[in-house]
This record gives C-alpha cells, sequence and structure tokens, in this order.
DNA sequence: ATATAATATCTGATATATCAGATATCAAAT
DNA sequence: ATTTGATATCTGATATATCAGATATTATAT
C-alpha cells in the first residue's frame, strides 16, 4: 500500500525559505482569525515574535497582499483584510476551474499503470468513508486531487493549483465533520474516479468543478450560519 | 466611442513605489522579450542598473514568481519562466478555465451600466469585423476579454488571467489572419456576449471555454502547417 | 587525459540600519 | 473648550551588510 499523509510538503523540500514559513504561519493564522479583520500585522513585532528579520517577513506579507488576505497601505501598516470569505472565496473560484481542466486532462492522458493507482486510492476512500475515520479520509482526499493534478502533466496548472489548494484546509475538516457530507464527498470523488477511468474527459471537468464548488457553497453557508448566530 | 487604451491604472496612482514600479518595468520587460526565456534576472545586477537597492526589487520579482512569470531557485537564481514560455498549450489550458470562470462570474455579477459597456464594444466588434480591419479587431477582442473579467469582479482570477494574457500575446495576431477566422471570431465573442447578458452564466462559462479552447487547436495546427513548410 | 578534491566566486537569503510618511501628542492661541 | 501647529513617535519603504548554498575553477592524484 502507499503511504498516504497530509504533509507531502515536508518531503524533498530542502530548506524551507523563512519566508515560505512565515508565509504559512500567517496564512494559517488568518484563516484561523487568530489575527482578527483589520488586526495591524507589525514588521517589527512579527519579526521580533518569530525570532526572523523583517525581510523575509516582508515577502510573506507581500504574498499574502496579492492573495487578498492583507491590505498594505505606505507607511501606515499591513492590516488583515476586512472580508477574508471573499478572498477565500475568489480563489476557490479559481480553484474550481484548474482543478476542473485538470480532471479533463487527466482523462485525456491517463495511463494504465496511473489507472491502478487512483484505483487504489479510490478503494481506500471508500472503506475510511465507511468507517467515518475523518482524519484520514481528508488525508486521502488531498492525495487523489494530487493524483489527478499530477496525471493531468501539465506544470502550470499543477503549480498553480498546489499554490492555492490549502485555502480550504481549515474548513475542509469541518466540512467533513457532517455524516452525509462524509458520504456525499466519497460520491462525488467516485464519479469522477470513473469519468476519468472511463476517459470521458466532458464528464471529468464537469464532475470536478461541480465537486469544488459545491464546497465553496457548503463553506460559504456554514459561515453565514455560524456569522447569524453570534 | 470609448477610448481602448492598455493603460488606466495611471491614474490615481500616488506616489507609486519602487516594488511596483520596478515590477512593472520587469514584466514588459520580459512580456517584450528584452529578458528572453529562461534569463538570468540577477538581483544585485538589476539594482545597480536600476539604481535601487535589492530589497525592493526582491519583491517585485516574487511577484512575477507568484504570476509564474518567472522562477526562483533558492541560492542559484531567478529566471525568465521557460518551460512555462515554451509550452504556450499548457498555459492555454490554465486560460481556458480561468476565462471561462470569469464568464460565469460576469453573467452572475454584471450591471445594467456594465451590459451598456459590454454591448458598446460588441457593436464596434461587428463593424471592424464587416470592414475586416484585423488592427482595430485585435485590440477590441482583447478589451472585450478584459471587460469581462473585470465584470467578473475577482481580482484573483484577474490577475491570473492577466499574467496568462501576456504570455501569447505575440501570437495571438496571427490567429485572426485568416477571413473565415475572424467572422467566426465575432460569431463566438457575440454568443458569449449574449449569454452574458441573458446572466445564463451555465452557457457563458461553457461557450467561453469552447472559444479559447478552439482558438488554441487553430493556433496548434497553423503552427504544425508553419513547421511542416519550412 | 580524466577524475576528484580543494577553493575561489557568484548569487540569493537573511539581517540590520536608515529614511520618510503618517499618526499621535500636547502645548499655545483664540 | 476648541482649534491649530509644532514635534515626538510609530511604521513601512528602502538601503546596506552579512551569511550560506551553488557553481565554476584550479590544482592534485591517478
Amino acid at each position: 500500500m502507499m503511504s498516504i499523509h497530509g504533509h507531502e510538503e515536508d518531503i524533498a523540500l530542502q530548506t524551507r525559505s523563512i519566508r515560505d514559513v512565515i508565509y504559512e504561519k500567517l496564512k494559517e493564522a488568518i484563516l484561523s482569525e487568530q489575527y482578527k479583520a483589520g488586526h495591524h500585522l507589525k514588521e517589527r513585532e512579527l519579526a521580533k515574535q518569530f525570532g526572523i528579520s523583517t525581510t523575509p517577513l516582508k515577502e510573506a506579507l507581500r504574498r499574502l497582499e496579492q492573495e487578498g488576505l492583507v491590505t498594505t497601505s505606505a507607511r501606515r501598516g499591513t492590516f488583515v483584510s476586512s472580508d477574508i470569505m471573499n478572498s477565500v472565496e475568489e480563489i476557490n473560484w479559481a480553484r474550481s476551474a484548474l482543478e476542473g481542466v485538470a480532471a479533463r486532462l487527466a482523462a485525456l492522458k491517463i495511463t494504465d499503470e496511473e489507472v491502478g493507482m487512483l484505483t487504489e486510492t479510490t478503494v481506500q476512500m471508500r472503506i475510511y468513508t465507511e468507517a467515518k475515520n475523518t482524519e484520514q479520509l481528508i488525508a486521502l482526499n488531498g492525495h487523489f486531487h494530487k493524483l489527478i493534478r499530477t496525471y493531468a502533466k501539465n506544470n502550470y496548472i499543477f503549480q498553480q493549483i498546489e499554490a492555492i489548494h490549502s485555502f480550504d484546509r481549515s474548513f475542509r475538516k469541518k466540512a467533513l465533520s457532517h455524516e452525509d457530507e462524509l458520504e456525499r464527498g466519497f460520491q462525488e470523488h467516485y464519479a469522477i474516479y470513473q469519468a476519468i477511468v472511463a476517459k470521458d474527459a466532458d464528464l471529468a471537468e464537469k464532475l470536478m468543478i461541480g465537486h469544488i464548488r459545491r464546497t465553496i457553497e457548503f463553506v460559504k453557508e456554514s459561515k453565514a450560519a455560524a456569522k447569524a448566530k453570534s
């Protein structure tokens, strides 16, 4: 059996640069609302806190800025954007489109050997779904999507998806906490799997897009519900 | 008639930071192929050349990196993306997907005023198509697509398309050289226009994706033909 | 001549220092 | 009490210095 783990990126990443580490940390903190909307992210303060200089920190902030999670006003400061959810949603629309083409390309290009790997993963997903093992399932789902974008054999799309796929990580867990969502997620993944194996590119793309966009809606709804409660 | 120009962003930019200026300069230089694919962009050298320090330069490079225009390898260097540039086809798959969602979002969000602008552009396109004015038509086509991704009101997708868009600037011209292609192009644009105005999001996305993927095929074919001739 | 190891050099990554705009503070004037 | 303006202070923007990996070079051994 192949190894499934949530942090594939630990491997083969020789000395992750500080800016990348900090970027991840800040992003996680913002998405998990440790830093709330409007919070002032002070360069010096954070640098001191993390025990680094301001240079890599600044680079991390730049990236967050481009993704819309923070807003920087010259010589005033960098602040957590007022509407993070909007940024996340924006990025997820892009993700749905990109993972959609990836599924199409995978359907067009997948080899017999790769079908085997994808099948194996799907079998595992069924088992863990029935066992309601959410933890393992999250890892497997991630693996499933990664296999597909790998088999698409399109480097640009692969990189682009890699850059943004983590944006719903904090929500994914929440989404899978509902039992019916667990089952539904598997059904969708299985349908995508079938379409790719059948080399039905149109269907594969359509299903993948629908799958991701539905999760966007799901996240939006649960957020709205959380907001209404407070 | 409305004015068509590429630099609306000149207005209202108080004290543009050095990093922004440098970012634009580098981007322009890459797109105009002053810096060819694979070219090594050396931080110190460029900083000296521009008469600035490496800090803002580094920030500009980071941004270009995220957009995929350059690739940075730790402690080796930053290079103008070559593998990506080479496979215009790879990148265009992404473009079709992203412009597709953009069309969907535009259909969902477009306002009456924006419909007016889009209509005006479409009218112009018809006129220039009938007049077989290829030069103007290229500009208008670009404008048409830009309006749509603007009306999508999704900053992330907008940026991503703009970045991709810049890659195939050179070869787009080729696609419109054939007369029947001219006419066909207009028909497709018009259909997309109608779908958006009718707020038929599904159709708008589908048509846009089809439109772009067909031009990918068209360019591939003419490329192959040109190769066979040589 | 080729392979290999020592080393010099180039380059990005990071740290630190300085500059300048923006805001806050507070005193003087009305 | 309110306004105004001088000034102190905070903060991001930029510049410069240092660190460390990667590559090229050269010398040495076989």
